[in-house]
DNA sequence: TTTAACTGGTTAAACGATTAAGCATATAGT
DNA sequence: ACTATATGCTTAATCGTTTAACCAGTTAAA
């Protein structure tokens, strides 16, 4: 009886034992104290350059963590300070040049302050987006940087953001719609360029593939075209102003809408390059002749629309800028005591890159 | 004198106060304890499924939990875990179709098992991939799932990984460089899928645009190039095996090498999409018949290949599989205790996908 | 009857860092 | 001589969870 207890005593030492000599931990501030034998506080202030700690000490600290390999425990100094350093950035999907740019210039300007980004995609789903915020919350990032789903029309997830105190960035989709603050271009200014150059060209009757109304920036890119054509006298025809989704499939399905109308439009401005692209597929396969029977303008200057045949007028969107304006915006936050947003716009002005699709006076 | 303490005493009472009524606490375990009058033990418990708390108590725990809008903190069970349940994965860069739907594969796999990912691009460049390492790590994931860059060489870094205890699995780029898990096409047989589909269609000279040899990848393409030559008896010039950057830039470059020999190729397989593109461009500025004058073949299978004129052949990297494949992997390593790598590969067979650019059959 | 096993919890330590508060000692100011 | 301030640390609490160890009560088995 009492032999059992103890071999169970016994037993139970020496696994611990085990345990402590088989699993190689990590060395943590204790085991650099206790080499210096002086505290974790003072181990934990020399590491973060306190002034109270003497250079001496500092230097000697510093040999030891080297020495011992140390590595500090983000989770451990994120859960006592209350931040993670982690900037959590949400996209529609990465395999566009644009959002990867977006990303790549957010992630160079946060790295450089010590932060780094936890990407993900909504592949345009709302419900996809909202796993996402979730996740990012979980994550316990210290703020969001977002370009909205096409589908997203409900917000409540995104006040679910600001109602927990995090920094919240939208860039290029959802503007105003949030009283948050907000990176893009200018939508409507860049529809007038567009339009004014395809007048320029001599189109009469000019086409626009738009996005979703309810999706602001292309609401403004609609209206933009509308006004535009007001401004020179041209016809506003209903057939000639279509809502789609803007993938290439769908850039497709309504080009070959527009060649079935009775009285073809002259130019059509896209408010995609993705669906500028399948058009221009429509078109090249029904070989009408681009710019001269139908002039083609894209948007958002994708690397491929210089690439195809003919190569595709666009709009540049500065996605650098877009990307390192969205990211000290964040960092602007986490210098300000307490988090208080507000709608605060930075738009800049796109600029338009003519090419092949729209160049009628050199073709001619 | 008293006084003066008195009121020092005071005044601290009253901002410790002022800051726990101010400061709007995020619910945590234990207030959901306090509500029900039982230990934070029994609540993580409850949340946890612990099979020893009762249905009755969970249930309530789950009520009030939903009642305060709880919300786990990640960090803290991270900290007491000893993970993190991010996984970060490392890409050259994610604007290419292949590395972005490997991304969002893995992504939807690990996302289904409770894991996030944090995603860092290396861009191609050594000392950037050796940053995005150390914040990975810096990061506490519990893994790390990577494309190496083209310039990476020294692998003292991945080695930094490997010496953590934390599970690798590189993907594309970086087979049998470390002992660790691999998943990847088979590149030689594709490099003979390509050739003899060359030969077939009549071309009996025919040039390879390589990647650099050090990346075995584009090593294996090589070999299966030169191999596949060898077997159909045609020349194996030295001219015509390039090696390259396999950038549009240098795709350019390197065709006009090709172009300005003295006996032209009639026939150039590039080791990549992006490349491949490059020399779209200068065949077609210099109206050069594409697949008649000469057929193209590219590697990748990049959305664009089936977009530009004409359009390009080119091979399947079933990049789908790749991201499940990768994600699987790493979720095996978690269900074991102890982790120890080994040289694990899982080799898929690409598909060739014929296209335009070499078609010849059907132009003649 | 004794032992074992199950149920449904509780207690308290731990994860690894940060930090408020305290405490000597030294130096300077008046 | 007395107070104030600076220096250079230490102590101990804390962040929010998890978990090993324990305990009381009930049931089952030998």
């Amino acid at each position: 009886m009492i032999i059992k207890f103890i071999a169970l005593y016994l037993f139970k030492r020496l696994s611990k034992d085990i345990k402590k000599l088989n699993i190689k931990r990590k060395t943590t501030i204790k085991d650099i104290a206790n080499v210096l034998n002086i505290s974790t506080a003072a181990v934990s202030k020399a590491l973060n350059d306190d002034s109270r700690i003497s250079e001496k000490t500092k230097q000697a600290v510093r040999q030891v963590a080297k020495n011992l390999n140390y590595q500090p425990n983000h989770l451990a100094s994120a859960l006592r300070k209350g931040k993670s350093n982690l900037v959590g950035v949400i996209v529609p999907r990465t395999n566009s040049h644009f959002f990867s740019s977006v990303i790549q210039n957010i992630e160079e300007v946060l790295n450089k302050e010590g932060y780094n980004i936890v990407m993900t995609q909504s592949n345009e789903s709302y419900k996809k987006e909202c796993d996402n915020i979730d996740t990012l919350l979980f994550t316990q990032v210290d703020g969001i940087i977002a370009s909205m789903a096409n589908e997203t029309i409900d917000l409540t997830y995104y006040e679910k953001i600001k109602s927990k105190g995090i920094p919240l960035i939208l860039f290029d989709r959802g503007e105003n719609d949030l009283n948050v603050d907000y990176i893009g271009i200018n939508d409507y200014d860049s529809s007038q360029m567009i339009v004014e150059h395809l007048v320029k060209q001599g189109c009469k009757r000019i086409a626009h593939i738009g996005g979703y109304r309810h999706t602001r920036i292309f609401n403004n890119r609609i209206r933009g075209y509308i006004d535009a054509l007001k401004k020179h006298n041209l016809p506003l025809d209903n057939e000639l102003l279509i809502e789609s989704s803007l993938t290439i499939e769908d850039g497709r399905k309504k080009m070959t809408q527009l060649l079935s109308l009775e009285t073809r439009p002259d130019a059509v401005y896209i408010a995609s390059d993705y669906a500028a692209l399948g058009a221009l597929q429509i078109l090249n396969e029904q070989n009408i002749k681009i710019p001269q029977d139908m002039a083609l303008v894209g948007f958002g200057n994708e690397p491929f629309t210089s690439m195809v045949t003919p190569s595709i007028t666009s709009v540049n969107q500065h996605s650098e800028e877009i990307g390192k304006q969205a990211a000290l915006k964040f960092l602007d936050y986490t210098k300000e005591p307490v988090i208080k947003q507000s709608l605060n716009k930075i738009i800049l002005e796109a600029e338009l890159v003519v090419r092949d699709s729209s160049n009628i006076e050199k073709v001619e």
